[in-house]
DNA sequence: TAAAACTACAGACTGCAGTCTGAGACTGTA
DNA sequence: TACAGTCTCAGACTGCAGTCTGTAGTTTTA
């Protein structure tokens, strides 16, 4: 089905290398100081070429976010099976948390933040590998008689993973005096005591 | 103390000149539509007036929202004295989106989102009327038994607010099918409940 | 297999926020 | 009252994301 005649394949190649090239320019400096025209130099193609396959600069920029849906998978595999929902979210907010701000940064949770808009929000896809894994703890929790039942897995789903993400926005916007992880730890616990029966 | 030399006048004058040029092209067309130069145009003034009474284009928009916080504090004096501290907090919260929604709309926000940064963030002021009105009914919650005291009123304010910031940032990157009010409401019930001894 | 239609791409060009230079007017000092 | 220093402002200039136009080569059609 891919049909995949010669020009395609070449399409691929050079898309692949403006894709390396800008992640690589963005790693050695940052999103904001690499410009499309040194993306474009270095990839050996041109402006032409990488807005054929790209709709703007920021859309490179989200797909190395991508990466980090991997870890939340790889993650829920460590959980203990035997501890309550509320205790898996928790430890699981925490983990994240500690993660995003170990391997990633402030910097590039502002850059996702800045240059958000509605038709491209990564934060805002229901498909998101992060979503699907609260809404299985949500779920787990609701037939465990944890949780209330007022509100479907999928509410409680938007409400938890609305409120790491304000987490997330203070903390990306504040100064070192900003404690990721103690600031997710008061803002999940009051929030999962209220989710509770 | 000001000392108002002709010179200050008439940069006074000039610098407002500059301000209502700006905030009516704003509201006649929107933030991202309206140029700098056109505001230096209409005001008849020039850049160099104007990046020497503003920083950006960014901070003319942001004095326009600061009319926001009349609202809030105006609204503070029409909630009934005998209600319960999350009484109040949840009819607060709920005005103030309705309010948001119908007077603000979702743009302005998208742009308040958009541009801002750990040097110019609005959300992130302390000091603002909004911080300081949550922190009273929290505050009150609290020395009338309602609240936990595990934690502060400070910080159980910053939670608030926090999630309330999250709620606003998910509505205005959303279509139409984001219910505001109805969203309010399902977060500050969870997070109350659970702030509740 | 010739012609028509399309595709991936090159790079010049546009639009706009923000900077820089310089000048004229004002202010404070002696 | 002269003159050195300092503001306010004008507008030319820079830097950069994104657009537009043209084209060579490829694919499709007849």
């Amino acid at each position: 089905m891919p049909e995949l005649t010669p020009r395609k394949i070449k399409a691929k190649q050079t898309r692949k290398k403006i894709l390396e090239a800008a992640l690589s320019l963005f790693s050695e400096k940052s999103f904001d100081e690499t410009t499309v025209d040194e993306i474009v130099k270095l990839s050996g193609t041109s402006k032409g070429a990488f807005y054929t396959h790209f709709k703007s600069k920021y859309e490179i920029f989200l797909e190395k976010f991508k990466e980090i849906d991997a870890f939340y998978l790889e993650f829920t595999h460590t959980l203990p099976k035997e501890a309550s929902a509320s205790e898996k979210l928790l430890h699981f907010s925490e983990s994240q948390m500690v993660f995003l701000r170990d391997s990633w940064g402030k910097g590039l949770f502002r850059t996702l933040y800045t240059n958000a808009s509605p038709s491209h929000n990564y934060f805002l896809d229901k498909d998101r590998v992060l979503f699907k894994i609260v809404k299985e703890f949500v779920h787990e929790g609701q037939e465990a008689g944890e949780f209330k039942r007022e509100l479907s897995d999928e509410e409680i789903t938007a409400i938890i993973t609305r409120c790491m993400r304000g987490t997330l926005y203070d903390w990306c916007m504040s100064g070192d005096e900003f404690d990721l992880l103690m600031e997710i730890q008061k803002v999940m616990r009051a929030l999962l005591e209220g989710l509770k029966k």
